[in-house]
DNA sequence: TAGGTCAAACAGCGCC
DNA sequence: GGCGCTGTTTGACCTA
């Protein structure tokens, strides 16, 4: 406060003999004597001092008649509040940063300044208050902001590995799927030819292989000449074809057809269905070259199956 | 001493 | 008309 008062400006013509303390103000004069107010130039009542004002206690008491002289030299120079002015009001602008006009009036007696001062003061204060706070807002947003990204990027980075695993999960489901068919199919077909190789060795039909036509010629030889006995209800009759006649005994003498007899010498309906049948499958489209993998039938179309039964 | 910063003071506008 | 808000001006003060 000393320093700010000798840099009092050397300009000032102000006539000290004219100096009053304001009576309203004399408590406030010596709290903040330090003040240098270049408008104070009335008192809380309105008593208009021309420029002498409530400081003069400290200024004409403390630094004697020349700084005093000195610092009246220019009364229309803008002064800056005292330390303790400002923390006077500041401590009301704490208590309530509005200004009632009642209060108003009373902070500028007991500081000394003019009310429109006080009045200025607490506008400004609240503009800076507000810079201030909406500086606080906005980093207070902005490390919301930059929390809010961090998450977001570990959440697209979580998202990424996922999917790269999934996707990886499900080419190793299809592969193993692959591999799966291929060494099924691989051994139902040896099934299959280890089935056909043997029920219906290729020597027993000498040198002409079996084919269709042969087959449905001796079933319609069998079904002709027993067809009395066979029994429509019987489970093992298919389409109209009891099973055992399927154990197609030849016409003549020369078996073109010629079942296992051990098999035989069990239930024929059982060897039908675990030997024969099977073997039939072996006759479907030997030229397929490329035979589906997962079954034992798989040369067979669907409509091909009742051939082998019904031709006629 | 120039340039930057801060704060007092002001101007203009809208609201009640 | 008084008051608050916002933007601007201006002077005091600091510092490189």
């Amino acid at each position: 406060m000393l320093l700010q008062n000798q840099r009092i400006s050397s300009s000032s013509t102000v006539d000290n003999n004219n100096l009053v303390i304001p009576s309203s103000s004399s408590s406030a004069a010596a709290a903040f004597p330090g003040s240098r107010s270049m408008v104070n130039f009335s008192d809380a009542n309105g008593i208009n001092f021309s420029g002498k004002s409530f400081f003069r206690s400290f200024d004409y008491e403390e630094n004697g008649d020349e700084d005093f002289n000195e610092y009246f030299r220019q009364p229309e120079k803008k002064r800056r509040l005292t330390v303790n002015q400002v923390e006077f009001l500041e401590r009301s602008f704490e208590v309530e940063n509005k200004l009632q006009p009642e209060r108003k009036v009373q902070l500028a007696k007991d500081l000394g300044l003019q009310p429109r001062q006080v009045a200025i003061w607490f506008q400004n204060r609240r503009a800076r208050w507000k810079t201030k706070s909406l500086e606080k807002d906005y980093d207070s947003l902005k490390a919301s902001y930059d929390t809010l990204k961090i998450n977001y990027e570990n959440l697209l980075k979580e998202t990424e590995k996922l999917k790269t695993e999934a996707l990886t999960l499900t080419n190793q489901h299809l592969l193993h799927e692959k591999e799966m068919d291929n060494s099924e199919s691989l051994h139902l077909i040896e099934q299959c030819h280890t089935r056909t190789q043997k029920f219906i060795p290729v020597e027993v039909f000498g040198e002409r292989p079996l084919d269709v036509a042969s087959i449905v010629c001796k079933q319609e030889s069998f079904n002709s000449s027993n067809s009395d006995v066979v029994d429509t209800d019987s489970p093992h009759y298919i389409n109209g074809l009891h099973s055992s006649a399927l154990l197609m005994e030849p016409a003549n003498s020369s078996h073109v057809f010629e079942v296992d007899q051990s098999d035989l010498s069990q239930d024929e309906d059982e060897n039908f269905s675990r030997n024969v049948l099977p073997a039939m499958y072996n006759f479907s489209k030997p030229e397929e070259p490329n035979p589906p993998a997962n079954s034992c039938n798989y040369g067979f179309l669907a409509e091909d199956q009742p051939v082998w039964f019904w031709s006629h």
